[in-house]
DNA sequence: GTCTATAACCTGATAGAC
DNA sequence: GTCTATCAGGTTATAGAC
């Protein structure tokens, strides 16, 4: 079936979009430098000399995926953080909710950007206007209203803390046997009523 | 100086300590997969093949690493979980304190440990019995006894969430420059005595 | 114990046929 | 576009002199 059928037929996923799934997988999997070329190669089910024919090099594939993820890890939170119409309460289960969802569906994300990020900090430092954007949204602004005495990036950072940072652990709470895969994403099902009751909690502390 | 002086007078850093304090600062800052042998050389200010000489290869020297900041990392809360003469309340203050201590001191040391355990936790199954040791201590008792309606592991994560995330998330909020080194340990040095307070209001809710 | 030189292997990337 | 074969460079590990 040839690839320049009809855009109105759904067409073969084409042998690019093949090798940058299989790269998504790889990349997140074992992080930049851990992964060979001929993993992904072999992931996608084709020839190590097409990932260069298609993106030129290692590094470029790289960049490509890493921007997917960065966007698909904070472009979830940044709209919420600045929705003027809503209360501050339903921001914070928004993000709960989704982060949740979201990671649950892709377990190995946060740890993945997270070191290359701090592996590679350049990069990004550039990428992002983002510090101001953080800092004039409506959540922050709630924040310093509800609680003027501490900084807002406080109860930023527990929210966060308390959403993303068990899926970072959780390699550890499997090896040493305290809870399986059925078991802890019982668990974060559960965190995504309870984090907001806690946050809350903690606003008023 | 001979190195086999007397004990009594303080020696030489030896050379096998000189490796490996230089493998310490490069594996935790690159990762495994990221640091290559000649970097830790260089570090140690010896030759390559002084590397093999003592520690026959790289995964090797990298086991010996490993072991010492996985214990580094969890030897620092276990003896608290376990310390049947305190409150909860205590517990958590010491949990804290001691991994805001200890990990401003070393803040590469939580992303490093999660990361390699997440990429070869076979290596980490087995070396603890930790599991049981967790579910049977001190810590999870009285937090049973307090909110007999919410599983225990639920505060564990929350108070390692809020104390541990910060460290792990704080490239990024340096990268997007909401806040730098110096704020950051300001606002670590806050949460010491913050946290233990919003851990009791999330017991309370 | 420590070094230099080099072997043995791996990895990213390309040449060239189809 | 896709493949096989191969190159060029880098990395771990060892041999052998001192």
């Amino acid at each position: 079936m040839a690839k320049k059928a009809l855009m109105t037929l759904p067409p073969d996923v084409s042998t690019e979009e093949k090798i940058k799934e299989a790269a998504r997988k790889v990349f997140t999997r074992k992080g930049y430098a851990a992964t060979r070329t001929r993993d992904i190669a072999d992931e996608a089910g084709i020839n190590l000399a097409l990932l260069n024919y298609y993106f030129r090099s290692k590094q470029k594939l790289f960049e490509q995926i890493m921007l997917e993820k960065v966007q698909q890890l904070f472009g979830h939170i940044a709209p919420v953080l600045n929705d003027h119409g809503s209360s501050l309460e339903y921001k914070v289960e928004q993000i709960v909710a989704r982060y949740i969802d979201m990671i649950t569906a892709n377990p190995d994300l946060p740890l993945f950007v997270l070191s290359e990020i701090r592996n590679h900090p350049e990069h990004f430092a550039q990428t992002f206007q983002v510090g101001q954007l953080i800092e004039q949204s409506s959540f922050i602004k709630q924040l310093k209203e509800r609680r003027p005495d501490i900084h807002p990036l406080h109860f930023l950072m527990n929210t966060l803390s308390m959403t993303v940072f068990p899926f970072i652990a959780m390699p550890v709470f499997k090896a040493i046997g305290v809870a399986d895969e059925t078991q802890f994403n019982d668990m974060m099902s559960e965190r995504k009523s309870l984090i907001p009751v806690w946050v809350k909690a903690i606003l008023n502390a």
